[in-house]
DNA sequence: TTTGTTATTTGAACAATGCTTAGATAGCGT
DNA sequence: ACGCTATCTAAGCATTGTTCAAATAACAAA
């Protein structure tokens, strides 16, 4: 086994840039999963636009045509994309909410948690709503898994006294504060919203602010 | 003035599909709005991924390179577009607030007007807001027309009893309502809320529920 | 009417993109 | 060692956004 010819090893396992040594069982190993990392690197570093299925091909290495033999089509591969965006903002909500812990915020906070993703990753933000949009379809990690930011969400509303019986008021309530934080979630980075940030001593505070104010559609007395 | 050969006048007037006898000052007259008007046409047909510049000339039976006499690159004509797309907004929102009468509905009145353009309009709706948010900037429509839609939600929370000297409150209080309706304009169309639409007997119901329901942020008792 | 200047439009070209196809190559079971 | 299949590449197609030189139309001045 010493002078192990090429011949009798993968290719893989002699590339340069293979790194750790993982199983790597065809050509390049795994070549999915390169590429969507490859894809949430360019999005990070170059924004959506530059999100093309040959640059995502560039970045893992391989030919252009590489990509088809593992998606359909460029959307398949973002869906891939967006369906790890959709995982990490489960586990945003999820920790937002055992974190919070005064029961009168733990709304605003978990809104506030949810805006405060889309700020923190925006690229990845729109292409997980824009893959959906498309196919008018929300993915089914949203509302199936148990653990989803939307059961997050209705399970504090039922926590903070709304009644577990009455469905579609729940999923009213649901849908009205899932509403609500993607709305903000795509005005906050507007410039024109900056003098208020300032104003309230910071983005979060902005938010929360925006979040207490919601009411504004409570029924008002006649004048 | 009668054998007047076509050498003395302007080819536009001689064109079969020009129709109207407008003023069309150079070769095809007023290029720029129909332009804007073809693709227009080309939104609401085809949707956004078939908004090509290319195509925006085919259908004004232009060359690709016209357009870029009119428009700096394809971003200022969708620009245009949306700029369109603003006016009928904002005349929509108005016409809503004189509609609605009952001061404790008026708030709803709006948000389910806004919620309907973004309904019957929903490539146009798209494109208003892409332009934007690529430039972080909202129109300036938005924020300094009098009537625009904006300041018909300001003025309407003054009318159910804000407090018009506090300005902060105020202008979180009007993005308050704008990020709902806005959120709710992008939800509205996912499959997901089929059930509830019927539950509740119709769109606008369910639209008007989810607004009643976007006091879920306001505090609650401790238990 | 002629002339010259400018605004508008075209045609051809370039690089880049999504995607398809045919062919090469690597892995794996027999 | 053989063959089958999954994987990858090379080359090509149609389309896109954009630029540029050349053609044409409008218009103002002579």
């Amino acid at each position: 086994m010493i002078f192990t010819s090429s011949r009798f090893l993968p290719k893989v396992f002699l590339m340069k840039d293979s790194g750790a040594a993982e199983s790597r069982p065809y050509h390049h190993g795994d070549l999915s999963r390169a590429l969507v990392d490859a894809a949430r690197r360019l999005l990070e570093a170059e924004g959506p636009s530059a999100l093309s299925l040959r640059a995502v091909a560039r970045e893992a290495g391989v030919s252009p045509a590489a990509p088809y033999h593992h998606f359909k089509d460029k959307g398949e591969l973002l869906d891939a994309v967006a369906h790890q965006g959709w995982d990490m903002l489960n586990a945003a909500m999820t920790q937002a909410r055992t974190q919070a812990n005064l029961l009168h915020e733990k709304m605003t906070a978990l809104g506030v948690a949810y805006v405060c993703f889309a700020r923190d990753h925006p690229s990845l933000y729109r292409v997980m709503y824009d893959g959906s949009r498309d196919k008018a379809d929300l993915p089914s990690q949203i509302q199936l898994a148990d653990d989803s930011a939307y059961c997050q969400v209705r399970d504090t509303l039922i926590e903070a006294g709304a009644d577990p019986t009455d469905e579609v008021a729940l999923e009213l309530a649901t849908t009205a504060a899932w509403s609500a934080a993607h709305g903000l979630a795509e005005m906050a980075s507007f410039k024109q919203f900056d003098h208020l940030k300032t104003a309230l001593g910071g983005e979060e505070a902005f938010f929360r602010g925006v979040f207490e104010h919601m009411k504004v559609f409570a029924r008002v007395e006649q004048a």
